[in-house]
DNA sequence: CCATAAAGTTAGGATACCCTAACAAATGTT
DNA sequence: AACATTTGTTAGGGTATCCTAACTTTATGG
């Protein structure tokens, strides 16, 4: 069993390396600023760790997360991730307030809790800040982001967030059927307008360039992102 | 703000005073027991706790909470019971599995997840073991629990509970319209055969002595149990 | 290629919570 | 009331997490 600031380690290390996506390892300084600790605090933490076979790491060296590390930071992650999207759709949260929570609401350990709460929530990809949510196999894939504007057409993608957060284009948002984990298709491209033709769960809308390109969305038809599963290294 | 350890001090100090009933006061032994961990420990704790003006301790007495004390620990009472209600009603946790998981949600701090969840969960009365959620004032009525065998015709109470948990009863309790939280009207008695009449939600229904006495209720329209208020001494 | 800056480490100390062991006060028994 | 038992307290120590200050290693750049 992790203590509650030994979780918080992993996970800083995960977000620093994977996440962040260049690079694999980190330096000991940057993690203790990401933690809000002092580098002496972070050194010690990551001796342990390593004691314990979740980090990889030497005397002046940079570290990063083994495969066991990896796989308990994914698994903290995805707690955090379901948390917010429960924060946000069911207690009617707002995006920005739905971190802070999640932060605390990430360490409750119970293995049922964490599989019930995914099906209540009906097995979200994506949390409100349209980032990935890690499955209960620990598989993480990152696909990339990009706006309605640049989607292929006869693509199906899922949206993740908008790029606009005002009230009005919320509302028109939500009348085209759209929100966070909505998945549509692409199903075509006016050409006299360039008016983009999607179809949202059996309906057409036909959607205008300048609302396109506030749109955030992921394709899964498009070549996939990096793929980081549980079994990386 | 109060350390998750601190916490379950206050919260121990209320179970064995107010809630168990009889008792104002709490020995440190007594609370040592309660808590699993050394009356040195606890004794530690007691003038700490009395630092903070939260719990009323002298050498060699009783102790028991301040009225601010007695304030955050119905609070965390709230969060628990609020939480277990929570898993049982919406994530299929059964009512000996919710305590566990509680233990550890009822130290989230966040007073908009409290309202909301109580919201959301549109204001339970009751917990899935029949005991008073606190309310958002931080007021715990502690009503009295009998069997609707012993409800006086013409009283509306409230469900908290079975005697009979085998799936047979639980069935038919359901096909009643009842279930804990639900509130209901003692409506009448048949003087031929005994059963007796109740209106649930609407709907009338006779239930056989047998069915009564393994229901257990609380009534309101019966003279109150203790009272207990955040401004009880 | 060496001096300085940046990054990382160690030693020693603080606090929170817990323990054991020895001691002190209160309670109960006759 | 005197002693035994129970209850409560203190002193001293352990571990986890954090800190500061002094030190060592690595990286940088003239």
């Amino acid at each position: 069993m992790l203590s509650y600031t030994e979780e918080n380690y992993l996970k800083a290390l995960l977000q620093l390396t994977f996440e962040t996506g260049l690079k694999e390892e980190a330096g000991t300084n940057e993690l203790a600023v990401h933690l809000g600790v002092k580098p002496a605090t972070a050194n010690d933490m990551l001796k342990k760790l390593k004691q314990k076979k979740l980090v990889e790491y030497q005397r002046y060296g940079k570290s990063s997360l083994t495969g066991e590390g990896k796989k308990k930071a994914i698994y903290i992650v995805r707690k955090h991730r379901l948390w917010e999207t429960f924060l946000f759709k069911k207690l009617e949260f707002s995006w920005d307030e739905v971190h802070e929570v999640a932060e605390q609401l990430e360490h409750i350990q119970s293995a049922k809790l964490v599989d019930k709460l995914d099906e209540f929530l009906n097995f979200p990809a994506f949390d409100p800040h349209g980032d990935v949510i890690p499955n209960a196999k620990g598989e993480m894939n990152i696909p990339e982001k990009k706006t309605l504007l640049e989607e292929v057409v006869g693509h199906t993608c899922t949206m993740v967030g908008v790029k606009d957060n005002s009230a009005t284009f919320l509302q028109y948002v939500d009348k085209l059927h759209l929100g966070i984990n909505q998945t549509f298709k692409v199903t075509g491209r006016q050409a006299y307008d360039n008016l983009i033709e999607i179809e949202v769960s059996g309906k057409t809308f036909n959607v205008s360039e300048r609302v396109a390109e506030n749109i955030v969305i992921v394709c899964k038809d498009c070549k996939a992102g990096k793929k980081n599963k549980k079994s990386a290294a």
